[in-house]
DNA sequence: CGCGATTTTGAGAGCCGTCAAGATACGTGG
DNA sequence: CCACGTATCTTGACGGCTCTCAAAATCGCG
């Protein structure tokens, strides 16, 4: 694995993410505190792997730009795609709860991330619980994002799996910055999209050309443009709900 | 709905999960603590709400007795298990999160829960850090169970998914008292088996009587019997994972 | 004994997977 | 600037796993 190269760079108070209308306002000392914590910035390149499964990783991270995914294999290679991960996301609880993980995560883009030590994870319990409800949050919005995508596999017909990441996943890089007006730059290929589905890569591709056809889509290079919302809803059986202001460590 | 009996006749100190080897030790302090926050008992009927898709409950149970299970539909009514809730689990974090629960959940057998009121959360985090992590510790866990699931629904063929399931479920059971030996009282229908694993129901029963056929399980009336452990684990291609004593509230 | 819920079985259809091959894009070295 | 290898995307053909439809059998219960 190539040299990591961590050092303090950015100050928790200047944090990109700061900037972003999606975040909750945090106090001095939430920040203060946070930049106590943080070890450092870790970036990686586009293929690399964060954390491995079945490791155990002495550090926690937080998204500050890029893309990437977690992920779980089965012994003879069947990939399943478990989530994305995008600026704001935190990464590695598991490890602190378990000592080992139980997936893996994997750069899409070059990332940067912001470093944590995992065993002082503690000590924010005992000394911000505001900070300690944040983490809390953070697990239960993934456990939500994570219902979702099981109704969508186990639930939802080809068309409409395809119909609704798109969807999901437009609305959250929209939310971060990562998507504007209606284009969506996916650093995915349509092997990863099958991986998250549940899918063949045949039938995904098959799929997304039905959508084009549709007038719902279309797709030049890796950015995708949601033509119809309505008709993209619809078909996904999505549902709308409102989010208020997210933490983030 | 019926109306629901709340009371307290157990004190947190004689809490039956106490008994259980799965569940970490707690210190008196904490026990008084839990004492303070719990409300009362709640006895729900096999097959009862317990709490309703997209509604807003202001209670959080721990499970003391009995199966239930986590669910969502679309608004056709497909539906999708996510999980399954037995002793010790812990129910409506999410809606202490974000108001509204974004899944239901149902009694399967008679269940007795412990109530907690949504509102004294915040005063568990700020009075008891080693409880709030274990929340987390909870949150984190269920993580865990959906992205097992997520594998086994999007990348797991029939009859994998069947002895998967089997094989998850007669483990926790196992560990809660709720299987002895090589038995498991399965209080589920083939139909709550075939939301589980999106499949169809006739295509389940045929699943099964395979499973049965190959001499890996053997079912009477609801219980479920495992007869040859190596080759069901080797046909659901699951991974062993030591399990430490857990929390619970 | 009779009715509803659940389980079982068979038949046929279709959605989706696998196999295979060609097209396109992209980076690298000559 | 071109050649070439690798990764990705596309398309067609075919097979089969899983679905739907339908009906019979069994079970639970009043």
């Amino acid at each position: 694995m190539a040299a990591r190269d961590v050092s303090i760079r950015i100050p928790c108070s200047k944090c990109p993410l700061r900037d972003l209308e999606c975040f909750r306002d945090f106090t001095e000392k939430e920040v203060e505190f946070l930049h106590e914590f943080k070890q450092g910035e870790l970036t990686v390149n586009p293929g690399a792997p964060i954390v491995l499964e079945e490791s155990n990783s002495p550090h926690l991270y937080t998204v500050l730009e890029g893309w990437g995914f977690r992920y779980k294999t089965l012994p003879d290679g069947r990939r399943q795609i478990l989530n994305y991960v995008m600026p704001g996301d935190f990464i590695g609880l598991q490890s602190s709860v378990f000592e080992v993980m139980s997936h893996g995560v994997e750069a899409l883009t070059e990332m940067m991330m912001c470093v944590f030590p995992r065993d002082k994870l503690w000590t924010l319990y005992t000394r911000h619980p505001t900070l300690a409800f944040d983490v809390t949050w953070l697990a239960s919005r993934e456990e939500r994002l994570l219902d979702e995508h099981l109704l969508t596999v186990g639930r939802r017909t080809a068309i409409e799996r395809v119909a609704f990441v798109i969807w999901h996943l437009y609305k959250r890089a929209l939310s971060v910055g990562l998507a504007s007006g209606n284009r969506l730059d996916l650093p995915v290929t349509q092997q990863h999209l099958a991986d998250t589905l549940g899918l063949s890569l045949v039938h995904t591709n098959k799929t997304l050309k039905k959508l084009r056809a549709n007038g719902c889509i279309s797709v030049e290079e890796r950015t995708v443009e949601v033509l119809d919302k309505s008709k993209l809803i619809e078909i996904a059986q999505a549902q709308e709900h409102e989010e208020g202001p997210r933490p983030f460590l």
